[in-house]
DNA sequence: CGAGATACCGATACTCAGTATCAATGAACC
DNA sequence: GGTTCATTGATACTGAGTATCGGTATCTCG
């Protein structure tokens, strides 16, 4: 909640809303998601408050398969995500192989390891039953 | 080079000049990036080329880390993406082990498993280098 | 080869995510 | 309470991609 004050920003009236209205969110969210919900708060002022969260690490950016953007509260610190390539909602994961795995293949590679980023596409069971009940 | 008519579609001069440009390129390319090659090839044609392309699974598209878009041409099938967290270049790579662990922690997620994308960020030598004789 | 159906073209106008600008406001700190 | 300066919303812009549409070129079939 004082991600932002802790990081020296200010606490404002639309950051509040915005911090707010993320708190129960399970899914991943748009930005234009968050302007329709909240619709006193500017657009500049919903993308500059993502982008604080953004560097801040308390949301993370990801694409679906198709390209299209979209937030998702980091519950975890190092994580990746599931997408349902049906609906796009995503899910969290962790698993320390992968991170292991990760770094035995940057040793691999030309350069300097930093990071990866790593997407599970999935169809999820909601999904799943939907398909089968047609 | 005859992907195109391959799949049912026509051999035009704007298709063949992009297909032909293509082929050189070593490194991802941006859409842009063809428009200035080839100013002679409208825009949409560019676009409309390039989403042939992904389909046919020629070339495949990847974000930076910071979102923007680029495409790459897809020389082995299955493949993962390096991408230079300094200049944006992107490489590509595999490891069996890494399918082999995706398709398990596909068993352990709810939901079906379909498919998976990996980024790997580093910086690429080059970017070392510069960075070194500054 | 000639002709017709239609896939494809470029130009243009649009959408959608995100950024730049700027005058007005309101946190924070004294 | 007053001052400073980060922040705001409005607005205009950029960059990637899509929709539309009248005109053109490719493919196919006779």
């Amino acid at each position: 909640m004082a991600v932002l004050e802790d990081r020296g920003h200010r606490s404002t009236a639309p950051r509040r809303a915005i911090i707010r209205f993320l708190q129960g969110k399970q899914e991943g969210f748009t930005a234009e998601e968050i302007g329709r919900e909240l619709p006193d708060v500017g657009r500049a002022t919903i993308f500059r408050t993502v982008k604080l969260l953004l560097k801040a690490g308390v949301i993370c950016r990801l694409n679906l398969p198709d390209g299209a953007p979209k937030y998702s509260l980091s519950r975890v610190e190092h994580h990746h995500h599931t997408v349902c390539v049906r609906c796009g909602n995503v899910g969290e994961f962790r698993a320390a192989t992968i991170e292991r795995l990760m770094r035995a293949i940057g040793g691999d590679i030309p350069g300097e390891a930093v990071g990866h980023r790593i997407e599970l596409h999935i169809i999820c069971n909601q999904c799943l039953l939907e398909a089968d009940s047609r």
